[in-house]
RNA sequence: GCCCCCGUAGCUCAGUGGAUAGAGCAGAAGUUUCCUAAACUUUUGGUCGGAGGUUCGAUUCCUCUCGGGGGUACCA
């Protein structure tokens, strides 16, 4: 529809020519009443034709020549508005583009040939994901999806590291409690990681090793088998929510492969680092940043942002388009620096987006829980999932700004779990999904013959809605923001379920029923592609 | 101190500079001989944290301010 009155503009031109001075765009009304689109034209002109936007609304309008079998009526109202009615005809051919695409609607090849890469999760092998990493991990996996929905390649890629103090600790921690199994009672120290999950680790060297391991040091098997099985852990937790990564990037073969040495060779020759107080630092404050910081500590170890400078230069140098890094707010302060690095060397940041995710607060109880991995209190993203089932939890991620400050209140999420939207839009689809059932008894079709039939206000209202459905995709992807199409499927499915309580398939005459089960298959298919890229189901029964 | 995010209905949250700020839940009243009532209809509830500014028009953009969260490491 909106292709309609861009070209009827663009041929308007040629009486005012004005109007190619002016971004033109039609918005929805909220209001039923202002017709189906509105554009705000003449208020954009009034101040450059310095007339009335009223009476240029008026010139616009006879300037459009407008096919009254598309354009029922067009009007000028408040300010200066034109809204435009479409005829009930007009609005239901849209039912012919979802039933030639079917799964395809709403896909777009706008970025056919481009390559994105999106880094997400990348927590470190030293215990289970949690609930906030869940956050974490959904969005991410849905933004790839939504880029693939408008064209894009994607590569899903996790980033860890299995060096460093943090994977020493984890090492030792299983050393500590597989000696305690062995009788030998030690302090286990409080910075230590605490879970349950570290005694199974200890539990199961014990059970294949015996004592053999009680001189082994805490770098060496303890380390490798407690990495081990916590990413196999860390795999099948993300496999239960159909998360799967398909690049897994080792930081230590930055080292191996001497990208290290070389980042800081590249630093000193263009004299952007130097050394003070046993460490090396990274001159920041000539870079645009606050300060200088720290890139190798005075034990010679590097800080993280030394691999992080090379781990981004090692994705720029792969060629994609499009870069995002998907990060929890607790490390929102970190990429500018690596960025500020990134272009010092010569290398194109303007590729890499940041996302920075807010965190999930957990309530329980009505008291909010604090999470630490290495205290062991926290909630772990598989039993979330185990109480109220993978659909909900990615909806339940996904149906929100990742800017705002969410509250996972998990009584209400166990409890009530029958009230939440996911159920609401799966209901709708499986009742579609029901009257496709019905309908063969009465050898009925869905038939595109007789869309003129379609005439009540509750079928025009979805016919609308299903117009939408492209640009709000689109707008989503382009706009790494998946919780606007949860918000158009809830729409779509309300809308739906109202044209179903008012607008009967069965007992209607043949040809309204046949134009009314295409209306409903049409419903069915965009609910589904929706429901796809969210990575929720589409069940046929419920 | 400085940086990022948030503040909208009792609660959880939408809101792409536009017209009368919305949804779900919670509260009130209804709808089923009928394709699934996990639904639908009606209804109560708002100084959009506050104050300035830009604009024909601000919940939206800017400045200041108050409140909450996260950072500001030779942790990541």
């Amino acid at each position: 529809m909106k292709e309609y009155l861009y070209t009827a503009f663009k041929n308007a031109e040629k009486i005012i020519p004005e109007l190619a001075e002016i971004s033109i765009s039609f918005d929805v009304p909220k209001i039923l009443e202002h017709g189906d689109l509105s554009s705000n034209a003449a208020m954009l002109l009034s101040k450059k034709l310095k007339k009335n936007p009223r009476v240029i609304a008026q010139e616009i309008i006879d300037a459009l020549s407008l096919d009254s079998a598309v354009i029922q009526k067009t009007e000028i109202a408040g300010p200066g508005f034109i809204n435009f009615f479409f005829t009930p005809r007009a609005t239901a051919e849209i039912l012919k583009d979802i039933f030639k695409q079917v799964d395809n609607f709403g896909r777009s090849t706008k970025y056919s040939g481009k390559k994105a890469n999106i880094e997400f999760v990348s927590a470190n092998p030293t215990g289970p994901l949690t609930v906030g990493h869940g956050r974490n991990a959904i969005i991410g996996d849905t933004i790839a999806n939504l880029l693939e929905a408008i064209g894009y390649r994607v590569d899903r890629e996790y980033y860890f590291n299995n060096a460093g103090r943090q994977m020493r600790v984890l090492g030792d921690s299983v050393r500590l409690r597989y000696l305690e199994l062995l009788g030998n009672k030690n302090d286990f120290p409080a910075d230590y990681y605490q879970g349950e999950y570290i005694k199974d680790i200890a539990k199961s060297l014990f059970n294949e090793f015996g004592d053999k391991l009680k001189d082994e040091d805490a770098e060496g098997l303890f380390k490798e088998v407690a990495e081990r099985e916590i990413f196999k852990d860390i795999k099948k937790t993300l496999d239960n929510l159909g998360v799967h990564h398909n690049i897994f990037f080792n930081e230590n073969s930055l080292y191996e492969e001497g990208k290290i040495a070389a980042l800081l060779e590249s630093f000193k020759e263009k004299n952007l680092s130097y050394e003070k107080d046993g460490a090396v630092w990274l001159k920041l404050s000539e870079l645009g940043q606050e300060e200088d910081k720290v890139i190798v500590k005075n034990t010679g170890e590097p800080t993280y942002r030394l691999p992080d400078i090379a781990y981004h230069i090692e994705k720029i140098k792969r060629g994609y388009d499009l870069l995002i890094d998907l990060f929890g707010s607790d490390h929102n302060a970190t990429y500018p620096d690596v960025m500020a690095g990134i272009r010092a060397l010569g290398y194109d940041s303007s590729k890499v987006k940041v996302l920075i995710h807010q965190f999930v607060t957990i309530v329980q109880g009505g008291e909010v829980v604090k999470m630490s991995t290495r205290k062991a209190n926290f909630i772990t993203l598989d039993e979330l999932t185990e109480e109220v089932g993978k659909d909900v939890v990615r909806y339940f991620f996904n149906m929100r700004n990742i800017s705002s400050h969410m509250v996972f209140d998990l009584e209400l999420a166990k409890k009530q779990s029958d009230e939440n939207p996911v159920f609401y839009l799966q209901y709708a689809h499986a009742r579609i999904s029901s009257i496709m059932r019905e309908v063969k008894r009465e050898s009925l079709e869905p038939s595109l013959n007789n869309l003129h039939l379609l005439t009540t206000n509750h079928e025009q209202n979805l016919l609308k809605v299903l117009h939408n459905f492209n640009e709000k995709l689109l707008y989503s992807a382009e706009n790494f923001e998946a919780h606007l199409l949860c918000n158009y499927l809830e729409e779509l499915a309300a809308a739906y379920h109202r044209f179903h309580r008012f607008c009967r398939i069965l007992g209607s005459e043949k040809n309204l029923a046949e134009a009314r089960l295409a209306l409903a298959v049409a419903t069915k298919i965009v609910l589904k592609n929706g429901l796809t890229i969210l990575g929720v189901s589409a069940p046929e029964k419920m």
